[in-house]
DNA sequence: TACCCTGTCGAACGTTCGTTCGAAACCAAC
DNA sequence: GTTGGTTTCGAACGAACGTTCGACAGGGTA
């Protein structure tokens, strides 16, 4: 009785199963996202998932259907997390430079606090296939539209007329890059806290080479 | 004149094969990148290349003598090419600003003769070991140091005096992770040529989101 | 013709992968 | 102690992978 859904991530066994919470779930996608952000999604084996995590193989697929449904429910997860949070910190009061600030700030708040996924979800979109990607593509895509908002108020603010849909674009995609090429290179003992990081970029935002003081 | 260096990549066959230049090797490289850049390193198998470039499996193996060694051609040539064409594009007359200008067309220029190739560069540094790890891995700090020089003559040539260092860290880090996110989304039809897009990023490196004109 | 070097390839080898299956262990409720 | 659902796992399966091997065609040279 296999399913035969197109997409989905189907029933597997019976109609229980899978609690989507507890303690065990959790270290399972903890492990996983940790290993998949060090090494990337196909070179992390479920064998090297369940000696991380302390499960048998076998045992781990009680808990989710298969390795692309399990890089799905961290993507998900973290993503969905990322962007609650995001969506209070940018549509509180203050200037648009301010909004900005916050937006920068708390991205990399976050990136400190659940590193490993953050750059699963960065760096790992496109191991997924289908619904599956298209349903993490939403979020995505919801993230950028509320970063490119703010990023077309300070531009407006300062400019005194909206900037066209392409400069904001473009300035919004500047941005992520720098935020999300972080991944590649931070670490905290050399680079200093990332709240001085959050203030080094969004002077660099904001003003770049020219206009910031050292 | 081809490479001893320590690690090896074994002898394989006597001592002859592998011209390192022909048309034949380089549309076998040309093929691989397109593939590696397109699906990522581990996702593109051997006959995926063989497919694309009309070899059969065993008859690429003539050329090199495994896909780490594949993949290390492709990275070691594009990025030895990248860096001198970018020691001469930055060290040529001007004012800093001039000369960061320059970098970031000619980088993007880069990026559209050889996309696959940058691409793979920018992102499959991790998938080789050893020595040929280390070689790239020299390459691209000798051009992060490149970059690193002129953003600091720009800081300072505005500043009045020396930016620190990890001042000027940084704010080569925020350069090259716009630079390389343009990889994630850059589609000529919708985003304009590579020269705008360098002139928007040069302006949004030198003067920020408030001090551009759209 | 005989020889050898350069390219080329079908077929296979050994390994590793994600996934499955049946059985066993656990545990609260009777 | 028996039951029945939940959780765990050793062992295996089939597929796919990178790589190798022996063979062989082509053509230049003696």
């Amino acid at each position: 009785m296999k399913q035969d859904l197109p997409e989905r991530s189907a029933p597997a066994r019976s109609a229980n199963s899978r609690p989507g919470t507890g303690e065990k779930y959790e270290r399972l996608l903890a492990g996983a996202a940790e290993l998949m952000a060090r090494r990337g999604f196909s070179e992390t084996t479920m064998r090297d998932v369940a000696r991380q995590t302390g499960f048998s193989l076998a045992g781990m697929y009680y808990y989710f259907h298969s390795k692309e449904d399990l890089l799905y429910q961290i993507q998900q997860r973290t993503f969905s997390t990322l962007l609650e949070q995001q969506q209070q910190a940018a549509t509180g009061p203050g200037t648009a430079r301010e909004r900005l600030g916050r937006l920068i700030r708390s991205h990399l708040a976050f990136y400190v606090r659940h590193a490993h996924e953050l750059k699963v979800c960065t760096y790992e979109l496109e191991s997924l296939t289908g619904e599956k990607y298209h349903a993490v593509e939403r979020i995505r895509r919801d993230y950028f539209a509320l970063a490119a908002q703010i990023v077309g108020q300070v531009m407006e603010e300062h400019g005194g007329r909206p900037a066209s849909e392409k400069a904001v674009r473009h300035a919004t995609l500047f941005l992520f890059g720098m935020l999300n090429w972080v991944f590649m290179w931070y670490r905290p003992r050399r680079d200093g806290s990332v709240d001085e990081l959050a203030d080094e970029m969004t002077a660099f935002a904001l003003t770049g080479l020219v206009g910031s003081a050292p």
